[in-house]
DNA sequence: TTTTTAAAATACCATACAGTATCTGTTTTT
DNA sequence: AAAAACAGATACTGTATGGTATTTTAAAAA
């Protein structure tokens, strides 16, 4: 396994991520990779199969980004309120920390690919579902070591949470005015500091 | 004018309008087009300019049937409060009104459009505005009657709410669940009853 | 340094794309 | 019923699409 083809792929998949997730699927063409990369159909279809395989690694790019950021924020200092804080200053900033993929990849590839692309689709539902886990493990360790209260099952909450995180999201996005994350969120921070404070 | 050549616009709209609000811009061709309305590209072309004019007139078409719909809802008989409940009663029911369409119009062209097509994209932006008036303006009418209290001015209070349906729907389309419209919306109607009544 | 191996460039394929000029059939109008 | 107007079908344009077989170039191994 020679270093370079490595590096060419890796490359290829950063310079890529943003495109598709921008464009989505069908909006990306090869000429737009090959012209973005530098590089030609002959390079990008050596280190790829087709522009499938190309699209899933892309999210899956942009995905490791957005779970790593929210695993380092759920893992901050202290007890699940720090920890839940952390979580929504980090969201107050969300439009920033996705301009460089292009958006949130959660949103735009779930709605995009939703009738265009099966898989695509079901990588952006099953992210879903890894941030709520994340989110109710939290909930769940400060309801065991009795540091919060919670009006509902750890999942609904988190769950609950994150629509209305997602819904400050999709509204940021639509209208290119990131008061919507603000707002949300500033209201967000008093609802978790009445609702489960213990 | 003849009617025959306004019944072939209109047939082709709403023959259309699901296609491309399914699929995005870019995401639907002009075979698509013809095989949908089993006319042919001459007749298509006949009755709209390009394909740029047909989506912007399918966005109005689903745009206005949803503005219809929802101005009804803010329009029930009774005080502030009772409108309000009847557009939550509404979006629990969202995804089912949005399905002979293909899904919220809204978030699918708003999300679809951002990087692919500006006019497109303003619409979906000025859609938003447009319910939001709708909205912050019952609230507005129910706070001069003395029906209800508002912690903040009309329009942000709308925003706020709008956003956390529009949260709703947008996790509710991506998983495919209904769960989230109506936890959320079970959620917000208890909010609203406590927050704002008087 | 030479040989071997692999990566990337080139040139090409068939197909699908948006769009159009022209022709044919059908309505209206006279 | 004939003439004029118009809607719609047909056949075509050039270009862009995703994908591939083959050649050239560069990197690793001997």
């Amino acid at each position: 396994m020679s270093k370079k083809a490595e590096r060419t792929t890796a490359y290829i998949i950063e310079t890529v991520a943003p495109l598709f997730n921008k464009y989505g699927y069908v909006g990306t063409s090869m000429s737009d990779l090959t012209e973005a990369t530098g590089l030609t159909k002959g390079a990008i279809y050596g280190n790829f199969e087709n522009k499938e395989a190309l699209a899933l690694s892309a999210f899956e790019y942009n995905r490791n980004h957005l779970l790593v950021a929210i695993d380092e924020k759920l893992s901050t200092e202290g007890n699940a309120m720090d920890k839940l804080f952390s979580l929504l200053r980090f969201y107050k900033q969300y439009d920033i920390f996705t301009l460089p993929f292009g958006g949130c990849p959660i949103l735009n590839v779930g709605v995009d690919a939703q009738h265009n692309h099966n898989l695509l689709s079901a990588a952006a539902k099953e992210t879903i579902k890894e941030i709520e886990g994340k989110i109710a493990l939290v909930l769940e360790n400060g309801v065991n070591q009795r540091e919060i209260y919670l009006p509902v099952p750890p999942l609904q909450f988190a769950k609950q949470l994150f629509t209305m995180l997602k819904g400050a999201v999709a509204m940021a996005t639509i209208t290119q005015d990131r008061k919507y994350l603000m707002n949300t969120i500033a209201y967000l921070e008093q609802l978790v500091q009445k609702e489960i404070k213990k």
